[in-house]
DNA sequence: TCCGGTTCCGTTTTT
DNA sequence: CGGAACCGGA
């Protein structure tokens, strides 16, 4: 019979052949979940279940993708037919299917943060609000908040709770723009995240029908990281389920990190009360870790109040103790991780992908990268801004997105003057009034421009000509592939131009995103496993996608990223940095005993992920908004037992005078040394303008990067002020002695 | 309208 | 500090 179920122990054997019937399996960290939940699946199929009955909602892209591929050895390619993906994804494309039953386009856009973000900006300037009190990213968080409870905005304004709370802080008007929101979402056809979610829902509310026939499609649901689902997806797996109760949840209460994003502990915790004949599997046994790691992760989770009742435990040997390290300032932080790295790789017979550094926040990773780059070990960065999430990606994506449906009103206000084609705030702004007036969207008014009242004629002619171009583009959709399309787009637009000619390092950098972009773009096309190589369909791929699933996991290179980035990954070395009071724990979870409860869980979270060895590292003080910030030691370091750990190695930390603690000058006395001088690395160079405020001697206390290419000096005394533009090609580096200041990239 | 220059403000984590 | 917003001259 099937083999790969004898690799199972007893009770994984059990959770997986448990197919009928609520199941919820609590899997600690590396108590083999996804093994079980892939053989849950290949079991399920050798049961004679067509794969396309089975639904596997899962936390990432890449987890899903991961999953399949893994099926697909144990079950052949039919594995392909399963409906795995996130849960946003999974129902997009739902969505896609049904949104004419709930008055969507079936092409409807959707919306990310950003977009959410510049829409309710808008709204709150035309309602004539003052955007200092109602701040977009707030007002964004409060709608975000409804939404994910499934709160209706008629009944947020109802709300006694919210209302107050709005009233209280001075923005009673949010239940108002959350409506008005709402409503200018429709009308340009777009879907935010959560409506992705709560679109769903209220499809299956209104339409039996509908939820009747997913029902039957689905016969059974498994949900992985049910631990960070939310109320409405919650809601929404309930009645996935409701028909067949083939309902099977995966999680690790003590892995619940997401709160933050409207997930709730509660879901997993009080999961038997939905499912009275529940059977609850838990998986105790760690495979991934030594003893060390095993029992100081354990024993750090025991001081949360809210869990499950669970014994996690390993077979595997004691290993090393985890080691901290101390350093006087983040540089040198980076500089410490960086030669361990060094270290350990050498001694211990390792490749560099077998590191992990793991923080707090994405500004952390700047320190380490230095300290990286100095001693040429290759990493990549997981997180931070996006390569979609671009200025010049998002420009020509939104091209894309307007060709694809023309009433998307972030698009439309994107690009109608980018590159600049004579189209002025004001007119814009006459447009958005004449939409609002007429109940029209934003392309029906610049598609009858020439009978807009009070339009100028200059307006009249740059706009229409536009609309001729956006409608070539719209026609275009349908009977181009993806890459012609793109490629067409790119050069007619004129973003291929308007990046081609802007020779600054940045500009430079740009247009190669661009030629990037194209380039996906064309991979897509090729594609053997897609029929339909339309723009569209590449368009509705990516919109979900996610740095951390462009993860290389092949490359040879440390992996540095978020504690949150790192859920489900595993490394043998594994760095926790920044381990500082107010950082991590982070200060604004201080407030609640909930709060800290989710930063010891992501503390729990960070050390798990390591097999052999953790390294702990804290930084007495740390640059921050131009800074310098003191901070304690974390209370994490504190609650482990002392017997687990290494303190004793700790290297002292040195400061030279004069030296780089990387990026920054120790101010060093003396002037008599010319202040600014030379460039970094070969071709770089610099003509100073004002020259002569910029002589020895000078005593220089400030310097400023500013924007594009042009560094602000700011003399002491007379207040004197040079500028120096350069130009350069390649990495350079301006060195200014003797001084307080940055030393540039 | 465009561009360079200045001011001002945020600061957790992400589908 | 770094970036977005803003301002004012051409």
């Amino acid at each position: 019979m099937s083999t790969y179920l004898d690799e199972l122990n007893p009770e994984q054997r059990a959770a997986v052949e448990t197919i009928e019937g609520p199941v919820m399996i609590v899997a600690g960290a590396g108590s083999g979940k996804t093994r079980v939940l892939t053989y849950r699946i290949a079991y399920l199929m050798d049961q004679g279940i067509d794969p396309w009955h089975i639904l596997a909602l899962t936390f990432t892209n890449k987890a899903a993708k991961e999953m399949q591929n893994r099926i697909e050895k144990l079950v052949g390619a039919e594995a392909k037919n399963l409906w795995m993906g996130t849960f946003h994804s999974i129902f997009a494309k739902i969505l896609r299917i049904e949104a004419h039953k709930i008055g969507y386009p079936q092409n409807f856009t959707i919306y990310d943060t950003e977009d959410s973000k510049s829409l309710i900006k808008g709204i709150i300037k035309e309602e004539g609000l003052n955007d200092e009190v109602y701040k977009p990213a707030h007002v964004y968080s409060r709608i975000s908040l409804a939404k994910n409870n499934f709160i209706s905005p008629r009944e947020y304004e109802q709300n006694a709770e919210l209302s107050e709370t709005d009233r209280a802080s001075g923005k009673p008007k949010i239940g108002y723009l959350y409506e008005q929101y709402t409503k200018r979402c429709r009308n340009a056809g777009a879907m935010d995240f959560d409506d992705l979610l709560i679109k769903t829902y209220e499809l299956f509310l209104q339409h039996p029908d509908v939820v009747n026939k997913y029902q039957q499609k689905f016969r059974f649901v498994m949900v992985d990281e049910y631990q960070d689902t939310n109320h409405i997806q919650y809601l929404i797996i309930k009645k996935l389920a409701a028909a067949h109760q083939n309902i099977c949840v995966v999680g690790d209460d003590a892995q619940s990190i997401y709160a933050f994003r409207g997930a709730s502990i509660k879901n997993i915790l009080n999961y038997e009360k939905d499912y009275p004949d529940l059977k609850v599997f838990k998986l105790e046994q760690n495979y991934r870790s030594t003893k060390t790691i095993v029992e100081a992760a354990s024993d750090i989770i025991k001081k949360n109040k809210y869990q499950l009742e669970k014994n996690i435990w390993t077979d595997n040997g004691i290993g090393d103790k985890i080691k901290v390290f101390k350093a006087l300032t983040d540089n040198e932080e980076g500089v410490l991780v960086a030669n361990s790295i060094f270290e350990v790789k050498m001694k211990d017979h390792l490749n560099e992908k077998d590191f992990a550094i793991l923080y707090r926040t994405n500004y952390q990773s700047r320190a380490f990268e230095e300290a990286l780059r100095r001693l040429n070990i290759p990493y990549q960065i997981i997180g931070g801004v996006s390569f979609y999430q671009r200025k010049e990606v998002k420009d020509l994506l939104a091209y894309f997105r307007l060709a694809i449906n023309t009433n998307d009103e972030e698009a439309f206000k994107r690009v109608i003057n980018f590159p600049a084609r004579g189209i002025g705030d004001t007119t814009v702004s006459k447009m958005i009034v004449l939409a609002k007036e007429n109940e029209m969207s934003l392309w029906d008014v610049a598609k009858n421009i020439q009978h807009a009242s009070g339009i100028d004629s200059r307006g009249r002619r740059t706009v229409s000509e536009w609309v001729v171009l956006i409608q070539r583009f719209q026609v275009q959709v349908g009977s181009m592939n993806a890459f012609d399309l793109a490629t067409e787009i790119a050069k007619t637009s004129g973003i291929n131009k308007h990046y081609f000619e802007d020779k600054t390092i940045e500009g430079i950098n740009r247009y190669d995103n661009l030629q990037e972009l194209l380039g996906a773009i064309k991979e897509f096309t090729e594609r053997t496993d897609i029929e339909d190589k339309h723009l569209g369909v590449f368009m509705q791929e990516i919109a979900l996608f996610t740095d951390a699933d462009k993860q290389q996991i092949g490359d040879d290179k440390v992996t540095l990223m978020t504690i949150h980035g790192a859920k489900g990954l595993e490394f043998p070395v594994v760095y926790v940095a920044g381990l500082e009071e107010n950082l991590f724990p982070s200060q604004m979870s201080l407030t609640s005993r909930e709060d800290l409860e989710e930063e010891r869980r992501l503390f729990y979270v960070a050390l798990t992920r390591a097999r052999k060895r953790v390294f702990l590292s804290f930084a007495q003080s740390r640059f921050r908004w131009g800074q310098v910030v003191y901070s304690e030691p974390s209370r994490f370091i504190e609650e482990i037992n002392p017997k687990f750990l290494d303190y004793n190695q700790v290297q002292p930390a040195r400061e030279r005078e004069g030296a780089f603690v990387g990026k920054y000058v120790v101010p060093k006395p003396v002037v008599n040394k010319p202040i600014v001088k030379a460039s970094y690395q070969a071709e770089a160079a610099f003509v100073a303008e004002d020259v002569s405020t910029l002589q020895e001697g000078m005593e220089v206390v400030h310097v400023r990067f500013g924007q594009g290419k042009v560094l602000m000096v700011e003399g002491k005394g007379e207040d004197k002020k040079a500028k120096i533009l350069f130009d350069a090609i390649g990495e350079k580096q301006i060195l200014i002695k003797y001084a307080k200041m940055r030393i540039l990239n």
